[in-house]
DNA sequence: GTCTATAAAGCGATAGAC
DNA sequence: GTCTATCGCTTTATAGAC
């Protein structure tokens, strides 16, 4: 295990994720950590403090997971990365994954998100992330589209990003509060990528056709 | 003023919206509504008891809103209601404004889909009113399409619905946490409106026009 | 750096008078 | 129905030993 610090930051993402953050008691934190209490406040300034470095944690190792290779898949060789469209729909599919890391991200980083309505202190961070989360997208928007779509601006290619981003945001939060399987999250978000890069003038030729025809 | 019953609740809303679920603490909630704390015990079973009727109050007043009339302007005449388009916008953008009721609303829904996530008791009055909600926008979106667009499916509709109310969703929580300026907000929404609405076969023939020229 | 023990505060909930 | 007063548990935070 890494020092002590690390594994009660990782510990506080577990329990954000099944308690929310207003659900963090430090006591029970303590004990997923397996440390003593005492130690959590020598290593972060109160409870504040540690929802704030928590954030940042989370927002680094989203970035990690979200730019890194695609899984196991990867470990054939050093090709150079896919197509951009595919390289679009895995980094924005990543997030509708039951499994435990990945649910564990996405909650704890709604919980974060959604306590900076009232906790001006967290925005900086988030806003941080977000920012370099929606370039990451907006670059990836123009791989999808540099062979069919060429001329696109930057400023249309960000707009689509910032569509995209807050979509899966909105749809996560929908599909972690269970009103929302995660197929049909899936599925919501795989439509709007090829919504959007259509209008992009990267889509199949043939849907546009098609909508033409029916006039 | 109403009965105190009415008076707590909406007071409830009020500091919902100003402090969040997780910072509701029923004795702010007394002072704000001008009672006493155990005047609150009184009407209600607890504090859960509360925030369960509270949410019911906040979606019953943000229907109201929804589906009322357009405001000022719609006191000029029983006109029946506008183009389906012009409708569609106006729904989804009226939860964009800076006024206290729709941002009181807004950021007590949000909190609510956001405690959701761990609070199951709160899940089927959200589920719910999310429901009655897609619908209503796939309703608006075949009476915007209904000239041009003739025979798309009802399943197709539900899906971009979905979507527009899932990226409002998204779009509201950034709006809210101070990240994204209202009218960046606002100019995005209505650009996913009308790139659904193309989709659909209902958007101006001229865009898809432009794309296939530019191959 | 890390622990045990304890102080201090916060907060939900109730009793009982009017 | 509404209030004042208070109880009692929970949770944050610190003191001080090792």
């Amino acid at each position: 295990m890494r020092d002590r610090r690390t594994a009660i930051l990782e510990a506080a993402a577990r329990v954000i994720a099944r308690r929310g953050v207003r659900g963090l008691r430090v006591e029970e934190l303590a004990v997923e950590a397996g440390v003593s209490k005492a130690l959590i406040y020598y290593h972060f300034d109160g409870r504040a403090g540690l929802l704030g470095s928590t954030l940042g944690f989370i927002g680094d190792r989203a970035e990690r997971y979200t730019a890194g290779p695609s899984g196991p898949a990867s470990l054939s060789g050093a090709s150079p990365p896919p197509a951009g469209r595919e390289e679009l729909e895995r980094s924005l599919l990543l997030e509708f994954q039951d499994v435990p890391e990945v649910r564990e991200n996405s909650a704890a980083w709604g919980e974060l998100r959604a306590s900076a309505v009232f906790d001006p202190e967290l925005r900086g961070e988030l806003a941080r992330s977000g920012l370099s989360w929606v370039r990451e997208v907006a670059d990836l928007l123009r791989s999808a589209t540099s062979r069919t779509g060429a001329g696109v601006s930057g400023p249309v290619l960000v707009a689509a990003a910032e569509r995209l981003t807050a979509l899966l945001e909105g749809l996560s939060a929908r599909w972690l509060s269970g009103i929302l399987p995660l197929e049909h999250a899936r599925a919501l978000m795989r439509e709007a990528i090829a919504v959007e890069l259509q209008q992009l003038g990267a889509g199949v030729r043939a849907d546009c056709d098609r909508v033409a025809v029916d006039v």
